[in-house]
RNA sequence: GCGGACGUGGCGAAACUGGUAGACGCAAGGGACUUAAAAUCCCUCGGAGCGAUCCGUACGGGUUCGACCCCCGUCGUCCGCACCA
């Protein structure tokens, strides 16, 4: 008998109307199950959704369904996160309207989203760049400002001389303009703050809670925060060198106890101590310019070759009145850590050790290990930054690391000048306050207002939102707020007098630091519905991409608290679970080298493998084309795989469950054409098999099988259902995927026969309960083709809302077990023996076993290892 | 530079808490079916050896009855570094 081939193009489309039209993706609030809140990171509206999406999406998919299937009233919304520098760009390139642009994308990308099945709550949908979600997010931002945890202060931005225009960190390429090719310069600017810093503390210690997170992420974000416990040091300035008037200058260190091995002070350009130098020495001045011309971004400034310059001023050592060492100021000392100087201890830190040797300044080793000699212990090239003890430090020596740390704490304490200790014990945090100000017009606007009489007045909350005006012009760099001709001028709320609204827009991680609050309620006219929040909340399953585990969700988890601490929600942490999938990757083609190398697309070539060797060919000119390396997909290299084309031309269903297999969900995963075959063929396969036996099929009855063969096929069928499951809820994806392939090899041929009329009523019923399971396995992941086949079967109302199935523990246990059995740790036999056999039974039947005794030759072995229901070791 | 991860056949990988290395899939080779092709089905598939066996988890050491797994060091790749999202 001829089955048809499975046909997504007719089957997917089918069954997504038949969801949308039934509502079986609609979440409703009132709903008494208890609840399960999963969430894929939203995307950014770029045009295309691309592979990474898909596998972020079908990730998410597959959850959402296994766990309605598990009863839970799930929630699996979407939405945009649409502000952003991208959409100004092509305003600038393409004369089109940011907005106009942003929606157009939104509308493609929605399409492309909707053709893979994603079992989602569309009613909930949202942009960032709605005006009814940054209409909230003002909302937020004058409720956090009247909690104080809002406010301006003087910061750095990189500034292009001249497009006379800001630039993202991105935008600058080794220290110059993107556009202009200026070198960029840095400048200061009042801008908005979030204080981040107030939980510090919670922020870091909340982690502990965080048990369903990677532990890679905890400590990513541990480090991020930086939690120190060092001491503030006052140093007094014996020689000003007419530069400065300054008494003296305080240093925070975390090792004081290398107080004597100190060879100089190293202060920020932008240290008081700098400006007032600067001030009075051209060179000085001339040198710190320099140091502010690396950009902003701490790797730029950190991979930058150290440099310093002496200033002449000199400070006298605490212990030591007649120690004088010089202040240097220097490029890698950071105005924003700690008091932005510190003291130099070359012997036992690197970057220190390089600086002195490049300055000739003196290296006292301070520490040594345990087991060396101070007479002869020299520092060379390399820093001795390990445990030891105290050396050549007075009254330290011999001191251990800590004892010394609590000795200059104890006794720097006890120094008073002025009034106030000379040192001071001190917790220091590397996390700094969150700058939010954006020069730019594509954000939120920060809903304040500057009057010249009563200074920075909020806007009222009656007179929310503040919009931003559709009439801008792109035809020139700079924030098109600030040259708008009215939209600045607004009516002081105070005073009533002519004044100016702000024109900065807030940075895009604050749009999505709330979005998930946003989906619990997206209807309400505040920023959210307490109580929908509190019972929606914390997101059960958060999943994206590893290069947000620091910054988006530090930056969630601090909004989560400021919310909470402004009304709209009761909780700390937003993320109860989460998850980093690993990025999509895909070989790179290109054709010329240097300047005239050029990128092909994938969809332009064609590999041919001739003798193992794979060799790639331009379709439409027939050139070779080299291969390069796999790297992730972007549209620079053009090695990217439409989603689109794969869906058109295999399904969607091929797509997801190619993206979920073979490649744990948190590696890469490397795109490639045959993958996808191999999947494609699983599906029909699937389909074949049980549209094949679907005639008998269809008049059975699910019995599981209690002897002979039906007995064999439900123990294969219910074990494969415990271990999916158990994958699923691990989110295992392609480990569920092996073991249903293994499952539908062990159903090929009972299906085959039983479609040939060869099965008996027993063995038909088996197959038809082992049938409805590989169904309900494959449904979160291919879930057209999991309907397609439940109707074939005459399977009552969809999969979609249908049970997942019990395992019948009886099938699952096993009796016997087969033990490997080693001789000195190398496999030499198998033993199989009843599950629940003893110890000595165990060693009474291997030391019976032919091989055992070949070995042993009569003789006692030396010991036997029984790791139950693992392994035996017989040690000769 | 700093912080975090990763590295297993030709390829993607599996191996539970230190216990059989390579499940499952892809590619490749051989065979069956077919006028032929596609599809499908069967077999082989880390390396060496006729074989018993030996070698093999990036590399070099160590701990252990036993190490892909733990420890020390080296190399390579990726992510983040506060204005890309």
């Amino acid at each position: 008998m001829a089955i048809e081939r499975y046909n997504p193009r007719d089957a997917e489309p089918r069954w997504q109307q038949m969801w949308n039209e039934r509502d079986v993706f609609l979440t409703k609030n009132d709903d008494p199950r208890e609840k399960y809140y999963v969430l894929e990171m939203f995307p950014y509206p770029s045009g295309r959704i691309h592979m990474g999406h898909v596998r972020n999406y079908a990730m998410g998919d597959v959850v959402a369904r296994y766990k309605r299937a598990r009863g839970y009233n799930v929630l699996h919304p979407m939405g945009w996160d649409a502000f952003g520098m991208p959409a100004e760009n092509a305003a600038m390139e393409r004369g089109v309207h940011p907005g106009a642009w942003t929606y157009q994308n939104i509308a493609s990308m929605k399409a492309q989203l909707k053709a893979m099945g994603l079992s989602l709550d569309w009613s909930r949908e949202f942009a960032t760049c709605d005006v009814e979600y940054y209409h909230r997010q003002q909302h937020l931002f004058l409720d956090f400002l009247e909690k104080g945890l809002v406010y301006r202060k003087q910061s750095k931005v990189n500034w292009d001389p001249v497009d006379n225009t800001v630039l993202a960190n991105e935008q600058v390429i080794d220290g110059r303009g993107w556009r202009s090719g200026a070198l960029v310069e840095q400048r200061d600017l009042i801008q908005w703050f979030f204080k981040i810093t107030d939980f510090s503390d919670d922020l870091l210690s909340a982690l502990d809670t965080l048990d369903q997170w990677p532990d890679k992420v905890r400590l990513m974000q541990k480090n991020w925060i930086g939690r120190s416990e060092g001491l503030s040091v006052r140093w007094e300035i014996s020689d000003g060198a007419g530069l400065t008037d300054a008494a003296e200058v305080t240093v925070y260190t975390t090792r004081p106890d290398t107080l004597f091995g100190a060879s100089f002070i190293a202060i920020s350009a932008d240290h008081p101590l700098a400006r007032d130098a600067s001030a009075k020495n051209a060179a000085i001045d001339a040198f710190c310019e320099d140091c502010r011309r690396a950009g902003t971004s701490l790797a730029a400034l950190e991979t930058a070759e150290k440099k310093g310059m002496d200033t002449g001023i000199r400070v006298r050592h605490p212990f030591d009145a007649t120690w004088q060492l010089p202040v240097y100021v220097a490029n890698f000392v950071l105005m924003d850590y700690g008091t932005g100087a510190i003291f130099g201890c070359p012997s036992g830190d690197q970057r220190d050790l390089d600086f002195a040797r490049k300055y000739d300044l003196p290296v006292v080793p301070v520490v040594m290990p345990e087991d060396a000699d101070a007479a002869t212990f020299a520092i060379g090239d390399e820093a001795y930054v390990g445990d030891g003890v105290m050396i050549n430090s007075r009254f330290l020596d011999g001191l251990s690391i800590e004892a010394a740390f609590d000795e200059v704490a104890n006794r720097l304490g006890g120094i008073t000048i002025g009034n106030a200790p000379q040192g001071e014990r001190k917790v220091n945090f590397r996390l700094r306050d969150w700058g939010i100000s954006r020069q730019r017009y594509w954000g939120c606007p920060i809903p304040v207002i500057h009057c010249e009489d009563c200074g920075v007045v909020p806007v009222p909350k009656a007179d929310l939102p503040v919009r931003l005006p559709d009439d801008v012009t792109f035809d020139k760099p700079g924030n098109p707020l600030d040259r708008h001709p009215t939209w600045r001028s607004v009516a002081c709320p105070h005073c009533g007098r002519d004044a100016r609204r702000e024109t900065d827009t807030m940075d895009t991680f604050v749009d999505s630091s709330w979005y998930f609050a946003r989906f619990t309620a997206p209807w309400e006219d505040r920023p959210t519905d307490p109580a929908a929040a509190n019972d929606w909340l914390p997101v059960d399953q958060y999943i994206g991409g590893i290069e947000h585990a620091i910054l988006h969700l530090l930056y969630s988890r601090f909004f989560t608290r400021a919310m909470q601490v402004a009304g709209h929600l009761d909780l700390k942490e937003p993320f109860k679970g989460l998850f980093t999938q690993g990025m999509v990757v895909h070989e790179t083609y290109s054709r010329g080298t240097g300047a005239q190398r050029e990128w092909v697309t994938p969809a332009e070539i064609r590999i041919d493998e001739v003798d193992g060797t794979r060799r790639a060919v331009h379709l439409a000119t027939g050139e070779e084309i080299a291969i390069g390396s796999i790297e992730k997909m972007s549209k620079s290299k053009k090695n990217v795989v439409d989603p689109d084309d794969i869906i058109a031309s295999y399904g969607a269903d091929t797509a997801r469950f190619f993206v979920l297999s073979d490649s744990p969900p948190e590696r890469d995963v490397i795109w490639s054409e045959s993958g996808v075959e191999g999947a494609h063929r699983f599906v029909q396969r699937v389909w074949r098999l049980v549209a094949e036996a679907a005639p008998v099929l269809r008049e059975t009855g699910a019995m599981a099988g209690g002897e002979g063969e039906a007995l064999a096929i439900s123990r294969i069928a219910h074990r494969t259902l415990k271990a999916v499951q158990a994958d699923y809820d691990k989110l295992a994806f392609n480990k569920a995927v092996a073991r249903i392939y293994e499952f539908v090899n062990a159903l090929a041929a009972p299906l085959a026969a039983t479609a040939a009329g060869k099965a008996s009523p027993a063995f038909a019923g088996a197959l038809r309960d082992a049938v409805e399971i590989l169904i309900s396995l494959i449904a979160p992941m291919t879930p057209h083709l999991a309907e397609e086949c439940w109707r074939e079967i005459g399977g009552e109302g969809l999969v979609a809302t249908h049970a997942w199935p019990a395992f019948d523990e009886a099938l699952v246990a096993e009796l016997e077990i087969t033990l490997p059995v080693q001789i000195n740790g190398k496999k030499r036999a198998d033993l199989t023996i009843a599950r629940d056999a003893d110890q000595s039974a165990v060693e009474n039947a291997v030391l019976a076993l032919d091989a055992v005794q070949a070995v042993l030759a009569g003789q006692k072995p030396r010991k036997i290892i029984v790791v139950p229901q693992r392994i035996v070791n017989v040690v000769v």
